[in-house]
DNA sequence: TTGAAAGCGCTAACAT
DNA sequence: ATGTTAGCGCTTTCAA
């Protein structure tokens, strides 16, 4: 049935550990050798197992990531670049979706160590830390972050400057002359850090902030919908709404025009993350892009260094933010 | 370091075989010892391992999937849903992005077979037809198709009659009074259906049939901006656009706007797959769905139904597809 | 009801 | 330069 090592010794008149030689490139083969056990394998279509290489304490090939939602089009993204970079270095990636549940963390983080994975890539919530700080103790294999950072845990981290990104935001907000700037963003630890920078650049313009002008809710166009019809709603309703992430401006926008309120000449929108949507959306959106493919490539990169030499320091890396100015925001001049 | 069976076997004063027979709860164990081994599995924190076990012939519990671009906001849906029923059936997802490129279908199928997953789900053109061939021909572990399918390959596969999507797509265009209609689509077996179910509506209609109105291209957002720009440039341009995807259509309606077209008092456009980009176009987009998590969820019980009874007879489910009826299509009155 | 032992396919000393 | 052999952690007869 399936070819082994055993019959590739057999067929090629070597013993087994010669033909793993070979397979591997280690110990010292005879370029005779080499080529005649090479030829066998090709004849008989060997192909080595892992899951038996696996269990002699090699690598599995495999990196599990854990990744908040694989069918919104950031995550779809970075987990797209981590899947090209891990293949490029010889890495499966198993993908799990996590909705940011801690449930659903705990349940994946268990079958991922049943499965013997060689690291672990974390690009969700983790609103209990201890979970994760387990598996961190337990050292069974490495773990990084992307999009995400958890300070108190020593573990690299590859993410966008999010305060940087989300004062660029709301600076340009402000120079637009508005006054009243609202945001609606996500409950978890990227967002938080939106929320900051905002609140800074408000004090620092001495912009009141209104409670009611900050709404935190999930990462769907539905919840931004409704989070938006609220906020237009309010007797002294903002000009300006900076989102955590583009699919709440998604639904920001569906909003607006749901009130025959015009974007942006009533209604600034600013977003986050720089997905497809920001193009494609009428008008097309203003909003905060991160370097994705670089992230993705990095974060893997420093997974694997973690494998093969574990730092006794930990990486937090900042990647820089941009400002994409389009069509969704606009000055304000009416007092 | 880390805990296997001997450890848990010596601590509870039974032998490995006995701890193996009350995990898989095979062979007859009394409650007593039965209840002591559990206790110190959790004690000790014991985690089997599926490597181990899979060397033994076990499964591994994993599950490939080939998908042409997980970044995709079709395929990131059909992900998506694959890998939520996969979950609910104790499995897990090994994604390959393959661009329906050749080269990486080949090679992640190697890879995955290596890996020794125990079946796989293809969402990948495979022009090169020989290629997934071989892989059923050495029935290592089962396959099925999801969102295409390879009629002369004995397989099961899942997904919407695309003739019937692109006949209700074509007709709409039609009854809305449309005699110029072009199409765009993609090289992949699914679009080639589409365009037949195009050619026939308008054979029916006795509209004329011409080449420069059919326009293959990948599947981008962009490719379909210059498709449709080319398109709208013709001496007699088209007054409807029937798209092989959203993604297409997006491309379209960028170029209507570029071209200062309204959509859709001067084009009407139809897209396909009903993904999130139909409703956050504006005008939002006229499409076919498609029901995404039925068919995602089908093509793993149907898979996991082939791993443990393989069937004689091949399945070739066709989901109906829905035409739904946005603000991109207007009939189209002058002559 | 339980345990001993062979074996899954491979790697890595250790011999030769 | 090549082969022998002892595991890796588990499952599964077969005995007891």
């Amino acid at each position: 049935m399936k070819t082994t090592i055993y019959q590739v010794a057999q067929e090629a008149g070597v013993s087994i550990s010669t033909v793993s030689k070979v397979i591997n490139d280690t110990g010292r083969i005879s370029e005779e050798t080499r080529k005649k056990v090479k030829k066998v394998m090709k004849e008989l279509n060997y192909q080595p197992s892992v899951v038996a290489s696996a269990l002699t304490g090699k690598q599995t090939k495999v990196i599990g990531l854990l990744i908040a939602d694989i069918s919104n089009p950031f995550y779809a993204e970075v987990a797209r670049q981590i899947e090209n970079r891990s293949r490029e270095r010889g890495f499966h990636v198993m993908m799990c979706s996590t909705d940011n549940e801690e449930e659903k963390e705990k349940n994946y983080l268990s079958l991922l160590t049943r499965q013997r994975i060689d690291g672990l890539i974390v690009a969700s919530a983790f609103h209990n830390t201890d979970v994760l700080a387990k598996v961190i103790q337990n050292q069974k294999y490495p773990v990084v972050m992307i999009a995400s950072d958890i300070p108190k845990l020593p573990i690299h981290s590859v993410r966008v400057d999010d305060y940087q990104g989300s004062y660029l935001a709301a600076s340009h907000l402000v120079q637009l002359g508005h006054k009243r700037i609202a945001i609606i963003a996500e409950n978890i630890r990227s967002n938080h850090q939106r929320v900051t920078g905002y609140k800074d650049v408000l004090g620092e313009y001495d912009l009141p902030l209104l409670e009611e002008y900050m709404v935190q809710t999930e990462a769907t166009n539905e919840k931004g919908y409704e989070a938006a019809k609220q906020l237009l709603s309010l007797e002294n309703r903002p000009t300006a709404i900076f989102a955590g992430n583009d699919l709440l401006a998604t639904g920001i926008i569906k909003a607006a025009k749901g009130l025959n309120l015009d974007v942006p000449k009533q209604l600034s929108v600013v977003g986050f993350d720089n997905t497809i949507l920001s193009t494609v959306l009428t008008p097309a959106l203003t909003t905060v892009a991160q370097p994705i493919r670089e992230m993705g490539s990095k974060v893997v990169d420093l997974l694997i260094e973690e494998m093969e030499q574990p730092s006794k320091y930990k990486q937090r890396l900042l990647f820089t933010p941009e400002l994409i100015v389009r069509e969704s925001t606009a000055s304000w001049d009416r007092k």
